[in-house]
DNA sequence: TTATAATTAATAATGATTATTAAAAAAGAA
DNA sequence: TTCTTTTTTAATAATCATTATTAATTATAA
């Protein structure tokens, strides 16, 4: 998404456009590696002095909450750990966080895909799935 | 891994075998959901009441450095955002940390593999490749 | 312009995790 | 066993990423 493409976007979702958000939005933009917050605060201040690192927290927070931009682990919180070492692969409830194993022969069969560097070693991989558990599916539809 | 495997397996990688030790493996591979020192702190307690919650981080940690045990993800320390939101797929290089985003056909048509209950439903999937990128795989080289 | 709502900056608070350190337990030698 | 050394634990303090608070600033709209 390219600069003006934003401005619309932030528009879409009532979003004023700031001065702050365009910076933090093109700072981001500028990287391929999936900087942290902090990262983007020390390259915006260049620009921006007086920006706030809760700013910066803040601006992200929310162009995530509306799906302008992503977090690459939403799931980042807490520690979770797992009674086996052995990579496999998991269901994660985006609700209550609950996180389930899947045993799947296919999912063990995918390999290594074209589009891998060659100069970059790969050790594992691991398939999360992402969606809405039982419970908390039941408890959504309650109230409506 | 059962009890007696894991008491071997300490003994294998030079851990001493501990009454702490064991009540905490034993109570993760109580659940099936993953769960957080927190949880297995609380859950010991009651058999042990006057454990740490130190100590059960620090054993949880230095489980998971002996493969015994993992971290679902070990990514979690600081939140990485992305400049799309769109779902997609990545290499993660386990020594410095780099996120390198891959774009691959054959990882968008993998779809919903048998194993996953029908009862839970999905919105995306990512996949997460690990190992070791170019740059550090070199600069472990030099030292030999 | 003036009123109202949204956003920002500065700072304090929170909370998960880690470090520190002294006591307790385990291992090893004799 | 007993003495010595090493490892582990418990308690607590410290760290640090993130979030909450709040007053000032800026944007929007009447
Ligand atoms: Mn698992
Ligand atoms: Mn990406
Ligand atoms: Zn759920
Ligand atoms: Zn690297």
């Amino acid at each position: 998404m390219g600069r003006d493409e934003f401005i619309d976007a932030c528009k879409q979702v009532g979003l004023n456009v700031t001065y702050q958000r365009i910076a933090i939005f093109n700072k981001l933009m500028e990287h391929t590696d999936h900087p942290s917050a902090d990262d983007i605060y020390k390259e915006v201040r260049q620009d921006y002095p007086t920006i706030s690192l809760a700013t910066v927290y803040k601006t992200l927070e929310t162009l995530a909450k509306h799906d302008l931009i992503s977090k690459v682990t939403y799931l980042h919180d807490i520690a979770r750990y797992d009674g086996t070492s052995e990579a496999h692969h998991h269901l994660v409830c985006i609700k209550c966080k609950k996180i389930i194993d899947i045993d799947s022969n296919a999912l063990d069969a995918i390999g290594i895909p074209a589009g891998v560097p060659g100069n970059f070693r790969i050790l594992n991989y691991r398939v999360q799935f992402d969606g809405i558990c039982e419970s908390c599916e039941s408890a959504s539809t309650e109230q409506e």
